[in-house]
DNA sequence: TTTCTAAATTATGCATGCAATTTATCTTAA
DNA sequence: TTAAGATAAATTGCATGCATAATTTAGAAA
């Protein structure tokens, strides 16, 4: 009911940072709404001081957008940014595939493969939450098997963002159902150790996944333009 | 003497975050080295609270590294890390070059080859400031035509990194020419409108830089040691 | 009823103060 | 002389308070 843990004495603002994204991730802030200061302090009982570094933190993370003098909201995603995001997450993932392929360890296979079956009974079961977890997993362990923290955390801060929409999803079967099996070719490329294939493969991949963010969005938009009237600000 | 500059009024913090972004930048502080608050409140004559926030964004952004109840460090960029952030910056920039290929105006191309000619002049004259920003802003100017603002920010932070280091150098004159002629064929490629071939070039080009960046690094560490002695944590 | 204006309320930005942790200094024993 | 321990100083983390800007509300005029 109440969120008054004492969170735990190691640095409170990183705690605050990790909870308040768990919150955007989870939903609870709609889009754009404004976000006082005074609400979050409340919720997670702790003073303004670390809350509002925790708030620059997410805004320089891009998951909040901050107005001078007048608050933080939470960022919005529009069809656009997706389509900006999408050509950068190709060629990272496809680099990602590259040099995964040269590096991973017959044992990070074995761990991916396990996630991969995990995931394919989530999706056989139309599990949707399990499944995007396994999902993230699975694309974090490649991005992993590269070695290069550089290039995994830069993935992570996008899909992070992409994120914000995905959650909200109530995509169309046949999509998931493509994307399951473009995961079965992820997961032979990576056992065959073929670089380009798993390239060309996770490229394509991410365009499906693009295209059912961006119908997400749009699907979000619409419903917002419909409960606030047609009014802009 | 003393930089009591009123800070003019629009958001303190965000001025705070430039200013110590430039500090860094202009090697003021030496890497690793510890940057207690106070020293920087005084410096810049603010209290504590804006700039502990602009501490925790520059964390986030890479720039400094924040220890729990030990205070804020320069980032240290060591030659592994650049070996990690040269293959990303490498897709970035080829892709980059193809977009921007497709879309760039006559009026860009133009905007584009003026800087290069300043920075040919200071090449000539061997001024290294004068053609570092001219050359940071060549490169600004195609990924701002790819009018893709994610990919440009992305590389933004990441160049911002390097530069941690760039600004020591002292590397050879040899490197340096090559470095020019392949700015030569950039501004070819690009009043071509030669993706492929501009991808190509600015791949050349960066590995030409990272390894600049790597032995300045390496020099960087050699004069630590040589200071510090050799015991280290 | 609608619209413009002005006061009141609320929220944000920044400075200061106190508690807790770390770092430096000094003592004491091996 | 060095090493370990205890104490003092300094630094960081967080809470609170006040000033300023923004938003809401109330009221008056059209």
């Amino acid at each position: 009911m109440n969120n008054e843990t004492p969170l735990s004495t190691p640095s409170l603002h990183d705690e605050i940072v990790g909870r308040i994204r768990d919150m955007i991730f989870a939903g609870e802030f709609i889009g754009g709404q404004r976000v006082p200061e005074k609400l979050l302090c409340q919720q997670l009982s702790v003073s303004r001081t670390p809350l509002r570094e925790a708030l620059k933190v997410l805004a320089a993370e891009g998951f909040l957008t901050l107005l001078p003098n007048r608050g933080a909201r939470v960022a919005r995603m529009t069809a656009d940014d997706v389509d900006e995001m999408f050509p950068v997450m190709g060629v990272l993932e496809g680099l990602a595939g590259e040099i995964a392929c040269n590096r991973i360890t017959d044992d990070q296979i074995d761990e991916i493969r396990a996630l991969h079956y995990q995931m394919a009974a989530h999706h056989k079961r139309k599990e949707l939450a399990p499944y995007f977890k396994l999902n993230q997993q699975i694309h974090g362990k490649i991005f992993a098997a590269t070695g290069n923290g550089t290039l995994g955390s830069i993935y992570d801060s996008l899909t992070g963002r992409i994120r914000l929409a995905r959650y909200r999803a109530n995509f169309s079967y046949e999509r998931w159902d493509q994307a399951m099996a473009e995961h079965e070719e992820i997961l032979e490329a990576l056992s065959d150790r073929d670089g380009p294939r798993l390239a060309s493969v996770l490229k394509r991949h991410l365009e499906n996944t693009c295209e059912t963010v961006k119908e997400v969005i749009r699907a979000m938009d619409d419903e917002n333009v419909q409960a606030k009237g047609a009014a802009g600000p």
